[in-house]
DNA sequence: GCTTGACTTGGAGTTAACTCCAAGGTGTAT
DNA sequence: ATACACCTTGGAGTTAACTCCAAGTCAAGC
């Protein structure tokens, strides 16, 4: 697969994904004779992991560190999990902000929907 | 109240606070003679306000929008609520995200957890 | 074998959202 | 009235995460 069909699948530009792999947030990608990218299915994988984890807000350092980690073998089985729950424990803390969020906007809709039928706001 | 005391009380930094006066994120706050901020009840509420929203992922520029067209009175209510709908629909969509991330997450958790008794993972 | 279009790299540029700084003003406690 | 901590502004600097660019390479079609 080509890192232009990779793209089109997953609504990102070539740009994203070379530096995703510059940097690495995913691990060097398989390549042709020509050292053109060629994304197999492993390749697929790292890159939906990237994609999902930059989704919810895990930050890109967090991500090498993981690969890192990934590459050194079974012996960072127990450091790799850690950061995977750590991961887990910041999106956690970011949806009940997200909650909270939500909570104060529907109440704020919800006076702008009576305001609709008075024409104004009687306190913000 | 003066600046560091809301800083203290919401745990930002008054740089941030004179910023998001600044690019318009809260309608300017009240001042002394002196000209030194002395927030009120409605500023920290626009205050409380800013910090929700940030927090939820919502954009500096989507707040500032709203602090505008609060300003320009009530003629803008339906064009405020809509704005606010808009927000709350982006904050699901990124919600959403989340629940993915958090659902792998959790998957590949319990891999590790499984690969610790035996050492190793059987596949990535 | 040449054109054409997609691919490659290293490095520079951009954007959002702060964050820091210097030079100076304010205000309270001695 | 003078120190001292804290406040002010305008503008510059930083950080994370891309995003763009130039110069060159690769490969499919004629």
């Amino acid at each position: 697969m080509t890192i232009k069909e990779v793209c089109e699948k997953y609504n990102l530009t070539p740009d994203t994904l070379r530096y995703y792999e510059r940097v690495g947030v995913i691990p060097e990608v398989t390549r042709t004779a020509g050292g053109i990218r060629d994304y197999q299915e492993e390749d697929i994988g790292w890159v939906e992991h990237a994609i999902c984890m930059r989704d919810a807000g895990v930050p890109v350092e967090m991500l090498i560190e993981y690969v890192k980690l990934f590459q050194e073998g079974d012996s960072t089985l127990e450091a790799r999990a850690n950061l995977l729950k750590e991961a887990r424990v910041q999106i956690l803390e970011a949806k009940k902000k997200y909650d909270a969020a939500l909570e104060k906007l529907d109440y704020k809709i919800g006076r702008y929907e009576i305001a609709k039928k008075t024409g104004k706001l009687t306190w913000e």
